[in-house]
DNA sequence: AAATACTACGAAATCGTTTTCGGTTGACTC
DNA sequence: GAGTCAACCGAAAACGATTTCGTAGTATTT
């Protein structure tokens, strides 16, 4: 009684301990162990038995004691970096929550970690990983040069990045073939009449935007028309710059038809400036966007996109990290993923200038 | 060397342990530990020896000894159905994100659990914290009437809400004010010259929804505006219901000048179906929102809407967790936050009819 | 000069599992 | 009827920290 009021007072509830459901069934510790972990050697019998009491008392296995003496956690580390985006963009949040479904089906939990000052950053996976608070990493927008990348190789850390890097042959990754997807993209734009393509470009220290990069060129060759770098606007996959962006080719008067943006976020910014400079989307201007975020159909007008599964990103990356937890070798994962383009009415025939 | 290469082939690097820098610097194991943890009795000769040996070590104290001794984790826990909306509502993202952001700033990470089976949820709740794997917990959109607060609360488990509840008297929660902000809106609408103001609602199973109809209510009686259930739309906070309630606002000619929405994802849909429907924002239609999510501000038109800060709310959840798992009464943390008009350029004067 | 109080440290217990390594049973062989 | 083999189960040792309790030695009191 007292210690129930007592309980109660602290907000404890007392938990049911292994010794204690041994005791209860009249059996050993170990046996008890093995029974609720399903062991061979144990006769069904017994299981059930223990299963019931076990049961019956609420007992739940305490994971920090298992976690010690497994050495494993079951969780995997995601860091963001609240100075930069961090969640804020609307793919990384969508792939941040198909990520934790996935990893849930395989029975990891997702530690968030969010570090504030960047130069901690490659800190803060270490502690993360001595402490042994996760078994492995999820790294997002891998970096050109990333130095993320090459610590936690080092140390043979398991850790599948979402993006390529030039030292690709060396771990383990999932990458959208965006370099395909943007030449796709110019091809796309080239059939509907446009000679004037422009291209804002993402945040140019991340690799993918230099593929991204590429891929427009190559469209632009591969549908004959000329590269002119007055085209090109720096950004960093922001609306912000998608705004920025137009408004410098406004005022450049380089007489683009269409802008193929580096993501979703900034074909928004890109036609809410149009849009406010007067000049209408798609007719005389086509925007395109990449991710194909939800809110891309939303938008208006609804955006034309590359698209590619934010879900099915998540869940290859689930599996990957299992397999690398397990002992797998990095370079056994290492997967490039199609997008697709969806043409909505963010773009349309070339307008006659 | 033989251990070293077993160590680089099976990808694992040995982590120094707290006997062996006690056996390096030649002190028992309580010993340094206390000095790594500088209590009061060990000398500070002592103690800088042993800091310095075991950073020369690269010891890190394991996490998961640590918290099986100390019962603690040092994590809170953040459920989010996938079935459901998950992350991918952009206040919930800004709002992870910041939650992250602040709980790092006490030292506390995120553990960010997906269900997909709505059925499971409580059981997830449970299991968590019954393995031990988060201290407590942070609740998103609250329900009228929440079994998961029933069930936290019953069990003492440590935990706040972002959205008050019915039984709000029993708990730690933290809200906006935003019967209040929907009832200024209506007054900043109908100060533009709106007489008929419509509105586009949230999820009905969300408390929030609740008040923020009652505040809508209240704005139009202080207004002195009839209230005309024809121009109540449902939604459930997505861009979808959005463009719906427009669809259906349009087809009851109920003759609406402006429209206020549960929030900003449902303003933006209702905007980009107004656009396609041929109806100027905000010269024919005043389209307000709520939240102030970043992608408002790059909207087109720009968002009107009333903001609350994200970070800010994260801040505050975080110092009320901690307070919460060392013992304070929930009670004792009850904050409502105001929000702020922002008005941008998607409302305007009341278009003559 | 004996009693007391600190200071600085160590031995052993503890947290709650899982593992390792045996040790009983009983049935089954030959 | 001794020996072999499974099938089941238990004792004790991990896992790696922290805590409790205690003990030397020194400093202070009376």
């Amino acid at each position: 009684m007292r210690g129930k009021a007592t309980d109660a007072l602290k907000g404890k509830v007392k938990r049911a301990t292994l010794a204690e459901v041994a005791q209860a069934v009249g059996l050993a510790k170990p046996t008890v162990s093995r029974a609720l972990n399903d062991y061979p050697d144990i006769s069904e019998e017994t299981k059930r038995r223990v299963r019931e009491t076990a049961a019956s008392m609420g007992y739940v296995a305490s994971s920090r004691a298992r976690q010690l003496q497994k050495g494993t956690t079951d969780a995997i580390g995601l860091v963001i970096s609240s100075a930069s985006v961090g969640l804020q963009s609307a793919y990384q949040s969508e792939f941040t929550s198909a990520l934790a479904a996935a990893l849930d089906g395989h029975g990891l939990d997702l530690l968030l970690h969010s570090v504030a000052d960047p130069v901690s950053e490659i800190d803060t996976y270490n502690r993360l990983f001595q402490q042994g608070k996760v078994d492995g990493f999820v790294l997002m927008r891998t970096r050109c040069d990333d130095e993320r990348i090459r610590f936690l190789s080092e140390r043979g850390v398991p850790f599948v990045t979402q993006g390529r890097t030039d030292a690709s042959a060396e771990h383990a990754w999932i990458d959208i073939d965006s370099e395909r997807a943007f030449a796709d993209a110019v091809a796309f734009l080239a059939a509907c009449g446009h000679q004037r393509i422009a291209h804002i470009a993402g945040d140019p220290t991340i690799y993918s935007s230099t593929l991204r990069d590429q891929g427009y060129r190559r469209g632009l060759e591969q549908a004959g028309l000329p590269f002119d770098p007055e085209l090109v606007l720096p950004g960093e996959f922001s609306a912000a710059s998608g705004r920025l962006g137009v408004k410098r080719l406004v005022d450049s008067a380089a007489g683009a038809t269409a802008i193929l943006c580096a993501n979703d976020a900034t074909a928004m910014g890109a036609i809410s400036q149009a849009v406010e400079l007067g000049i209408a989307v798609p007719e005389q201007l086509s925007v395109m966007g990449y991710d194909g975020v939800r809110m891309a159909e939303m938008f208006s007008p609804p955006l034309t996109t590359l698209s590619h599964s934010a879900a099915e990103c998540g869940e290859r990356i689930a599996s990957m990290i299992v397999g690398l937890v397990g002992g797998d070798s990095p370079t056994d994962h290492q997967v490039l993923l199609p997008a697709q383009l969806i043409e909505r009415r963010s773009t349309g025939p070339a307008a006659n200038v």
